[in-house]
DNA sequence: AAAATATGATTGACTTTTTCAATCATATGG
DNA sequence: CCATATGATTGAAAAAGTCAATCATATTTT
């Protein structure tokens, strides 16, 4: 087995855990900021998803409940412009939040068309209990930044994430 | 048509660009880090493809032929390791530029059941040109930070993503 | 007003990506 | 030597993403 080129010690997270792998961390693609943002979000979401599948949710039905309760009234072109979805993959998560009774198709007076989604008193119920999983979930895997920073990053993605 | 609630200017970018969804800019979702992690990476890796399509690759064949040019020699697993890939799907991308002639996969003396994957001096080549794409292409999803702002954005993602 | 055109939701087909279990060859620890 | 673990590979199945077509309703044009 290949030596260790750096002696990194487990600072961080338990991603990789354990393995060989650091000897990568000092790869140009390993500073890259693309990079970087991918592996950040596969971390976090794949935590967020395995803490959520105690509500039988993922990190795609937990947004679209969200955006349920915002008190925004989105509607499903809504909810798909701003979740970078496809329409059709709107259709499929509010059919299952639908089903088991979490939110409503309500018509959109303005536009028959349009179907806007609204929480049921369940529906808003799981979205706090998920809420409070995600606010954990996403505590831990930030778990090596503090407030400030947390503040930082927020602000620098939100400037490229619109 | 419902009409928007306030009148954001085109600020940034161009992503969803034109819609009324500004409206659910100001929800609790739009303000999480994880969520905007997943955003950031969705718009930064759509676009690198799109551009890395001119030469045949996507931003998942890129980083193993990005690796296989680093001179840390990494294995089929280390490359799984690292990119949080299963090893199959490792199979696929290495036989892919295998067969294009970009990489090879050499065998490792200390362990002959490994695979240290190496690049060709046109996987060289092809390296080179993908790399200033992928670095136009990043350009591009960070022109709204500047250099000190990037590098602040790329240390603390470093410390979330490891 | 009627006709033409555009848009929101939905469906279905199809492709790509992900995830898993099984297998073979080789290592490693007893 | 034996038992067990690991790297690469294959193949199957599930999930996610992409697209075109359709229906109902809006909007625009003539």
């Amino acid at each position: 087995m290949p030596a260790p080129t750096t002696a990194e010690a487990a600072t961080s997270s338990q991603p990789t855990a354990g393995n060989g792998v650091e000897r990568l961390y000092s790869t140009d693609l390993a500073s890259e900021i693309e990079f970087l943002t991918a592996r950040a979000r596969s971390l976090g979401s794949g935590r967020a998803n395995n803490m959520l599948a105690e509500l039988d949710l993922k990190v795609r039905s937990y947004s679209v409940l969200s955006l349920a309760c915002s008190g925004q009234n989105p509607s499903q072109r809504e909810l798909a412009d701003f979740l970078s979805l496809d329409p059709s993959q709107i259709v499929a998560l509010v059919d299952q939040l639908e089903k088991r009774g979490a939110v409503t198709r309500e018509a959109d007076p303005r536009d028959r068309r349009s179907k806007v989604i609204a929480p049921t008193a369940a529906g808003r119920r799981l979205y706090k209990r998920a809420e409070a999983i995600v606010q954990q979930a996403s505590d831990h895997s930030l778990s090596a930044l503090n407030e400030q920073e947390r503040e930082t990053l927020r602000d620098l993605l939100r400037r490229i994430a619109f």
